[in-house]
DNA sequence: ATCATTTGAGACATTTATGTCGCAAATGAT
DNA sequence: ATCATTTGCGACATAAATGTCTCAAATGAT
């Protein structure tokens, strides 16, 4: 039975979701094609990657225009911007689910990739920004630290989800008040801001399988 | 001149966290030594991972210890555990800061690193834990979210770091605010907690450099 | 049944990285 | 100055992954 080009990416997006650093003839045989026929779709693991790497990011442009990120930007509305802002968080947690590899996969330092994800992360800042104008987003943190937020809790959703940490169903919830609103109870102070010692590294658990 | 091993340690480390990839060639060159140098200092650079692991998670655990976890968690006391709170994390920031590429080495999942890391992890819990029941800590979510979003907020902070998307003096505060408070404006309703269609995956930032 | 197309198998070549080794050179100690 | 120790160099070996190629086998079309 013929595979066909779109069924082996499926695969191997699968597959290296469970095996970031899986070989070609890992993939091939997750696919279940041969390394001569994987070698007939792709010319090489880094085109094959490339290709990869597209499709999330054609994910995370679509999860941009159904939220309606850049109607929210003009219209300025801050239940607009509310909705659009919570309908992205939903769709980003579909997006890290389904190619969740690539999201520290090294190789979107890629030039064409590198543009693509620029280009997507600037209509998020503007979001953040227009957030922040109509009163949603808070004004006293940097955009840019918003953003890079939003990619840490996406990467908290794919631990969770490889771990089993959190039901599936809950994610949404649990992301947009966390994003929103802290882990902190309401109402109380945060932290008392004070420095720790040089200390610690995180949990090591990213890679855990 | 002699290099020391504890050199080469410190070299490899910020070697690492500038090309995670970097073969033993880089990480000798950068070091200031020859191949076979490094070689007498670690058997493989499977060795050399194994040692950087420890280190981080040494610091991983001085963090904790410095914050005073374990006598937080025993006390119960809100004010006891904001404090330990928020000294962690500005631990943590330090070693996130010294220790980036460690946070998705994939090199973590081999059992004795593991395994520490697990246990390390546990008392962080029981400090989530206890921050819930003494009324820092929100209740509503899950105390392993919280771990993986501590976690994530960590890569953002490496991400700001490394892009210079926020100063290094403002990290604490940020990190701080958004753990405890989130983005949102202060008394807006958290998002509508519609999800959005499949959708994009997050900033492909990571591994930018 | 026959022909055309696609695929799998596996041999072979290439590439890159790692690991080992011997010895001259450099460095350090006396 | 001499001796001991350490290091760098680069050759060599090993390993793993990737890429290429040929051809028989399998599959699909007629």
């Amino acid at each position: 039975m013929a595979v066909s080009r779109d069924q082996i990416i499926v695969a191997a997006i699968q597959h290296l979701n469970h095996d970031p650093a899986a070989s070609i003839a890992d993939i091939a045989e997750a696919a279940g094609v041969s390394r001569a026929t994987l070698h007939r779709h792709f010319t090489s693991r880094e085109d094959l990657l490339l290709v990869l790497n597209h499709r999330a990011l054609d994910l995370w442009k679509d999860a941009q225009v159904k939220a309606g990120v850049e109607e929210a930007v003009r219209s300025g509305e801050p239940a607009v911007i509310t909705t659009a802002l919570s309908e992205m968080l939903s769709g980003l947690i579909d997006a890290a689910e389904e190619y969740s590899f690539v999201l520290t996969d090294l190789g979107m330092s890629v030039p064409e990739l590198r543009e693509r994800s620029d280009e997507l992360e600037g209509r998020e800042l503007a979001l953040y920004q227009a957030a922040q104008r109509a009163g949603v987003l808070r004004a006293d943190l940097p955009v840019r630290w918003i953003s890079n937020t939003v990619y840490g809790l996406l990467l908290a959703v794919r631990e969770s989800l490889n771990r089993g940490d959190v039901a599936r169903r809950d994610l949404p919830r649990v992301l947009h008040e966390t994003f929103f609103r802290g882990a902190g109870e309401r109402g109380t102070q945060s932290g008392a801001g004070e420095r720790g010692p040089g200390s610690g590294g995180g949990p090591q658990s990213a890679g855990s399988a």
